[in-house]
DNA sequence: TAGTATTTATTGAAGATTCAATGATTTGGA
DNA sequence: TCCAAATCATTGAATCTTCAATAAATACTA
């Protein structure tokens, strides 16, 4: 139980920075898609990843885990999406469990109302700070660090 | 408004990863301290940095700011952090509008019972998957992504 | 094939966070 | 000095998230 050893000065400080960075992140980009166009980030990334999907259209299981959300957060905000008229949900024909997900063209126009402030702050918050060989450590040190926290 | 080029696929990886972590860090980390303290992350958070304190003893709104935080998501916090008896508010006596908070005895018991566990995971995740190397450009990353965002 | 276990998704309740409004105090300038 | 502006903190309402329970369908196993 108190066989961990507890971190070095430079360990601290990079875990105080990165755990900072990983805090305040969020808050930042909610702010943006919020003023933009009305909709949270976890909603905006549930838009984006149905905008890439094949026919637009994805299990809620999958579309929960590439948001990174759990199932029932994306249950709540697929209700409040569907509402609104920027998804719509359906049985799947394959597998009786399971319910599609499909974007509408007015979530659509939502993902246009947000996406180009959105890469705009990205740029401005992360891109533009980093050279190339900077842009591909960071790369691959958060794929590394992601694998080991996925379940 | 149209003057940002999307992002490239090497940064567009490199987001990708990067956001999923940062989305998905903060459920393992409140995982760990919920079980075995019973707190939240932020709740660990605000007492940790109390801890490091002159008197276990700070402003409400430089804890805010130090944990990462909102002063009003403070201020809820910490009625309950009082109620159960792990930090106490008084005035300050040098400025009247501000409040001062204050690490119990309790609440340093409750710390002790949440820290290990939480160094071991924070090893387990980051610092057990990093050479030394790779631990500074971390830090030196984080450092200026974090200036980058802060107000 | 029958029966059990697993997967998938939704729901309601409880708890947490944000936002806007409020109040009190201090600071700064006329 | 006096007044306006800024700072500090709290509060309540609205919203969002989590957790546990539920239900339906499929997969597995004897």
């Amino acid at each position: 139980m108190s066989d961990a050893p507890w971190l070095d000065d430079e360990e601290m400080a990079t875990w105080l920075a990165f755990v900072g960075l990983v805090s305040r992140l969020p808050a930042a980009l909610d702010g943006q898609v919020r003023s933009d166009a009305d909709v949270s980030y976890f909603e905006y990334t549930v838009l984006v990843v149905l905008e890439h999907a094949e026919d637009r259209t994805m299990r809620m299981s999958d579309l929960a885990y590439l948001a990174n959300g759990s199932l029932s957060r994306l249950s709540h905000v697929a209700r409040r999406l569907e509402q609104e008229g920027f998804i719509r949900r359906f049985a799947c024909p394959t597998d009786g469990r399971s319910t599609l997900a499909a974007l509408t063209d007015a979530g659509l126009e939502k993902l246009a109302q947000a996406a180009p402030g959105h890469v705009k702050l990205v740029r401005a918050l992360i891109f533009d700070e980093l050279t190339r060989d900077e842009v591909r450590q960071l790369g691959a040190l958060s794929r590394r660090l992601l694998d080991r926290i996925q379940p």
